[in-house]
DNA sequence: TGTACATCAGTGAACGCGCGTTCACTGATGTAC
DNA sequence: TGTACATCAGTGAACGCGCGTTCACTGATGTAC
């Protein structure tokens, strides 16, 4: 029996291809991750990368739609808690950089891909939900987007390395003091 | 005398070279940003664009030096008043979407050109200056990344179109609401 | 248990292209005298 | 006012390269009978 590196079949290299996706854009960002690169890495022609994503965007809208994905299933086991729920947000891009990165960059995606649709509002819903189960009448849609694009500012920050440092070290630790704070004030 | 269209010398290549671009970046994302591409819209040879910036990072790490120069001035102009320096932030944002994007887009950058750590540091010095008047004491970090955060992410998510429609419209006038919201906690 | 066949996964070679960089050179500008 | 010269801005051609895409083909797998 052939070892796994020579087999003729893979075994799941969609699966394999998004994993080095991932690597090359955290690593170099998006302009890193080409297709020629991801099939190198997995020892196989590039030919057939593209013939499980169609093209180079359909990797990038296929990293995405994982990332919505993954995303929703970590924010759905902390439903009703706000301040988990941010805390898991940044948890989520800070574990999966690459994913977050293509998530917000729609110029790289193909922008009417049906999973991609599917996944996103999966995951949108799933944030107005958790503020309207806090607030409730008036401001509901202000306090579900002041807490969505504090944790997404955070992340975002901390991914950029423009945290100043000593700070930016432990992002999950900064969500829970910054959220309290936010959280302090809306409880009175 | 001949047409500004054909003289030898443009008159101020770099200003324009950066201003295609912002074009670009602001257009097709950091990708769609090439040397040539620029030359092609200012009717220039590409190595008269090179010549510039030496190479094509130095055309991002030019973007990302005057992106932080406009943003301190523009914060300059509202020391002291947190929100107003938070509107101005997603303002400033808003108007320059591709400096914004270049920004905190380290893997497009000179990581070691002086003038723009220059420039960066000057900015950062003033977000926590904004943050440190309004505060004072305990919790001041946490009070200026807090209001950072909030306005980079509001910033980012309405530029990669991700705010629901209706509330993605007018980024200044959410930023109103929410930093409001958060004020009037502390302020208690 | 075998055999035929459809389907799917991956190959390898070829394509044309646009890219960034380099370089010797030319045209324009400004400054010293 | 002229002239010489240094400096700077921009040219144009050439380079090699890695890229994304396409395509006819082959190897492997699974299913029907």
């Amino acid at each position: 029996m052939p070892s796994a590196d020579q087999r003729y079949h893979h075994g799941d290299l969609r699966r394999a291809a998004l994993g080095a996706a991932a690597a090359l854009v955290a690593s170099g960002g998006p302009s890193a991750c080409t297709v020629r690169e991801v099939a190198r890495r997995l020892d196989v022609s590039h030919a057939a990368v593209t013939h499980h994503f169609g093209d180079k965007r359909g990797i990038f809208t296929a990293l995405a739609t994982e990332g919505f994905e993954r995303l929703a299933a970590t924010l759905a086991g902390h439903r009703g808690d706000f301040l988990e729920l941010g805390v898991a947000y940044v948890r989520f891009a800070v574990g999966n950089p690459a994913h977050f990165a293509v998530m917000f960059e729609p110029s790289l995606l193909h922008a009417d891909d049906a999973a991609l649709a599917t996944a996103r509002s999966a995951t949108t819903a799933m944030l107005h939900g958790g503020a309207r189960s806090l607030a409730g009448g008036a401001g509901t849609a202000s306090v579900a987007i002041a807490g969505w694009a504090l944790v997404h500012g955070l992340a975002t920050l901390h991914l950029a390395g423009a945290l100043p440092a000593g700070l930016g070290e432990d992002p999950e630790a900064i969500t829970r003091a910054v959220a309290a704070e936010l959280g302090r004030g809306r409880r009175r």
